[in-house]
DNA sequence: CATGAATGAGGATTCATTCAT
DNA sequence: CATGAATGAATCCTCATTCAT
């Protein structure tokens, strides 16, 4: 295992057993097992590091999106990987908080990484937005953009609940709420929207 | 105004202009209108200070919770009410970005924090149960509390992509959605869920 | 004495036996008998200590040009004052280095420096000039600035050589060929300019 | 190009474009195109490479001073190579800052740097005076050691101020006053020392 | 000869908290 | 009650130098 790498495995450690906030240089370095000086031989910044860190973790959930998006002959398949990546992501503690950290960085004004993590973020929205049209067929309406953007906040809405050790519900119960909206209440809630739609272009 | 509330109001607005982190005890004092000493004279700790704003903030919630509760005679005005109110928070910045900034410091360790988050977190839960009791006639088995979860989750995660940026679409688009969840989306699932529980408890 | 002035006068003494390198705030701190922490109660920035120095020294500078220049009536008594003033000039050895240290800095890139200092220098500059003026009944034409400029430059050159320690001369004697020429060496060099510059324009 | 040449070289560029501090180890390597290991196969220190520097610098100002003494016959041509060379140097923007630069090195507390540029700067100030002697029928005293003292130091003083941008005046007038000080203003000026000289020791 | 990873001491800065006045 | 000066530990970061390969 190279410099970078063991610095992002001990980062990854380290956030998800203290979180970011004690995330020190000198607690990665530690848990690396090199010097604080021999971090800075990798990286500039322990923001970057930090950002390495997020951009691995958004590409995989862009790849995954996309991977997914591609076998379209099969839609049982794509259900199946949905749910399970979406499973695999309540678990990926590292991941979560650090990306809990980034929004907090974003709110507290710096501007960069808003942009930064604007763009990555509406790639992975269309990912997301993309195999909903393939699962359900849903055309590119406002209303159904609107749909993924719920989706996708309630995912990460909750999995904020399980960081703040809010929410005593068993994962497994969770997903089975999450299977069952993505099997049968999504393609019924779908139909609903484009009654909704319609009536209202007949309308006008 | 009072010392403490003096403080408190201060504290808000530090805090959802300029986030925890720059939240310090001078830059809090110095809204306050006082000296970082005078300070210590209401509130033995930092943290006392977030734990009462925090404990504010949430009690406003639950309150809201609370009120919409109340007129169970009438369902059709709880949900133009839970609408309402949902609608509403969207718009509240301040408060939004505050909440934000106590679930950061939840995650960087504030363990007395979380505690009242907790607390807090679960009555509020609960008023929403009771809300889909009332509503759609919920038992209160783990998946129907799992579902409460999600919907509590998903307004969380929709509120953070606004305050982030992340998320283009209209408010209305995004209401629209969630009235028609209301209205038809979440009986439908219920059922869904009730026959899915069923099933589950014949097969036994 | 106060903090600032405690500060200062710190920073000055330790500037003076050790340089702008080893001015450290800890050592700054040590010798003013405070923590570093204290430091910051009253500065922003090490630099703006270093730069309250040196707004101190050519304010001095920049008064005394002015005072001088205004007992317009005794031609001898400025002589004697602008003498006595450059002669302090050379003990004043935490000022000089400091000068120095913000030459470095303005030459290593520190753009917002180099703009204070040039306006400050440009003051200090008209002090002289005006000086020059009352003394010799300058004109002022471009071979005048010139010749201030030299002046200026000649003190500070030879400064720069004690400080560096290159100049085994005595200051006395420095101060003999400096009391020369501004008592007979200036005049005479004055009448060759003018000089030049009639030729010049009757050339024309 | 040798190692050790590569390496002042590269030096030499580092400093003069960004400063001593800027000048690290790592980007001198990095400029002269070898790892910062090979530095050191080179040189011991990173102050050995500034004291060849240092000398290699001061050789050529050396060379310069006696390139200028030699033609001792005809003193209107030593008249215009000094104002030739003493011109030229206005121009030398890089070996100006490198020279800045070094005495920023020495007054940092570089003992052995500082010892190089006593020797050097002797040797150099011993050249000017020679020049005097030649030009004007210097005698060997303190206060004529003194006057070429302050020649040098004005030079440096003035390049000083190009380089920090201070002095507005063209280089062309700064020149006009310094060819009308060796061509008449010092002959006049040096009788006047001479003059006080004899009246002191008359006195005695 | 060359590489570049690693060290470790040292620097500036921040901030919750205390305490004499 | 109030002030604000002072503390000191903790944080990020830099860099000359060493050394295994």
């Amino acid at each position: 295992m190279n410099g970078k790498s063991k610095i992002l495995f001990a980062a990854k450690k380290v956030i998800s057993e203290h979180g970011t906030n004690r995330a020190t240089v000198r607690a990665i370095a530690e848990e690396a097992g090199m010097s604080t000086g021999a971090i800075y031989h990798y990286y500039k910044n322990k923001e970057e590091i930090f950002y390495d860190l997020l951009d691995e973790s958004l590409s995989d959930s862009i790849r995954i999106a996309k991977g997914i998006k591609n076998h379209v002959e099969n839609k049982e398949k794509i259900k199946r990987d949905v749910i399970q990546k979406t499973k695999e992501r309540f678990y990926k503690d590292a991941e979560n908080r650090l990306q809990h950290h980034f929004a907090h960085e974003i709110l507290s004004g710096n501007m960069d990484l808003k942009q930064k993590l604007k763009e990555k973020y509406k790639q992975w929205n269309l990912g997301i937005e993309e195999i909903l049209v393939n699962l359900y067929g849903l055309e590119d309406t406002p209303l159904n953009k609107a749909l993924s953007s719920w989706l996708l906040g309630a995912v990460d809405g909750v999995i904020l609940q399980y960081l703040l050790e809010v929410n005593d519900n068993k994962v497994e119960d969770m997903m089975k709420i999450f299977e069952l909206l993505i099997d049968k209440g999504l393609p019924e809630f779908i139909q609903l929207i484009n009654a909704m739609e319609n009536k209202k272009s007949q309308g006008t």
